[in-house]
DNA sequence: TCGCAGGTGGTCG
DNA sequence: CGACCACCTGCG
């Protein structure tokens, strides 16, 4: 069972392996195999032209895509025309976007991002999945079978908020498992889970209702707005995008507030979508490829 | 070996 | 309110 669609401004690579999500995997032949909203899944992409192509997605039906894979790719909007705003904005920007370009915005499950990127903090991708993938294995339910292999839900968050830290000594979370079983107590209790999954809250609303949450600060309650909630403006400022705020914009490292003042201004509703291509850019090209304009961009 | 990895919570001035 | 610093753990 596959579903095949054409589709444009995207690259598989640049989007799952740009560090929004954490339970994709790149097979020999290219493709990307992963789970989810409980649906394990290959996706390819055959492409004809740059950034345009055929996705198939093998184990979705035509019914699927609509109801699930539509939305969480995020193709009902038209990265083509942002791309082309931001570069008229911002001729630093154009440049960069030459070499992210493709990477769509995720629309995943709030409550696995809200883990996931609990996880994250003072860690690295290999652990971070590793964590992840243990998280289920250990404590989340069957979601199915697929290429030979058993796919596991995360845990809810009433089942996380029943363990203790010892239990969840599996996973090797570290010091974030409290921060994790006290978030699962909070979103698990009262209506929270309800305010979580609200896409429609503002986003100052949703902002303060994660910050709220034991081990979310500023980054991750960002991180989530972007990556799960399809706030696409908001602009998560970690320790990369500070390197590459300040090796092409030319701020201090430690000037977080200017930074995002300086989004807000420039990138405005597109900052998070901005900052996953300075993310990439940095990340995966170290910053060594651009040489066209940093030598005179402007701080202010 | 030891510092560092996609931060946050707690404390102190 | 801003500037520290400890924090689990795995890896080069």
């Amino acid at each position: 069972m596959k579903v095949s669609k054409y589709i444009k401004d995207f690259n598989p690579d640049r989007t799952f392996d740009c560090g929004q999500c954490f339970r994709w995997d790149k097979e020999n032949d290219g493709s990307y195999t992963g789970i989810a909203f409980g649906k394990p899944v290959n996706i390819s992409f055959n492409e004809d032209e740059p950034f345009k192509g055929i996705i198939t997605i093998e184990n979705a039906s035509e019914e699927n895509f609509e109801d699930i894979w539509h939305n969480y790719l995020d193709l009902g909007r038209d990265y083509g025309e942002i791309n082309r705003e931001l570069s008229q904005k911002d001729a630093i920007m154009s440049d960069v976007i030459k070499y992210s370009e493709g990477i769509r915005i995720l629309k995943q499950d709030e409550w696995e991002t809200l883990i996931s990127f609990i996880i994250s903090q003072n860690s690295n991708i290999p652990r971070i999945k590793k964590s992840i993938e243990a998280l289920a294995a250990n404590f989340g339910g069957i979601a199915g079978e697929y290429r030979g292999r058993v796919f596991h839900n995360l845990p809810t968050p009433e089942v996380l908020a029943s363990l203790t830290v010892e239990e969840l000594e599996p996973a090797r979370l570290g010091y974030r498992a409290k921060y994790l079983i006290e978030t699962a107590k909070a979103v698990s209790e009262d209506k929270n889970e309800k305010l979580l999954k609200n896409r429609d809250m503002m986003l100052e609303e949703a902002y303060d209702y994660l910050i709220g949450l034991c081990g979310v600060g500023p980054k991750v309650a960002n991180c989530i707005l972007l990556f799960s909630m399809g706030k696409i403006e908001s602009f998560p400022i970690d320790v990369w995008i500070r390197r590459v705020m300040s090796k092409l914009y030319g701020f201090e490292e430690k000037d977080m507030k200017g930074m995002k003042a300086f989004a807000e201004e420039t990138f405005g509703q597109y900052g998070g979508i901005a900052q996953q291509y300075l993310f990439y850019y940095m990340r995966w090209h170290g910053g060594k490829i651009f040489v066209s304009c940093k030598m005179n961009c402007p701080k202010e």
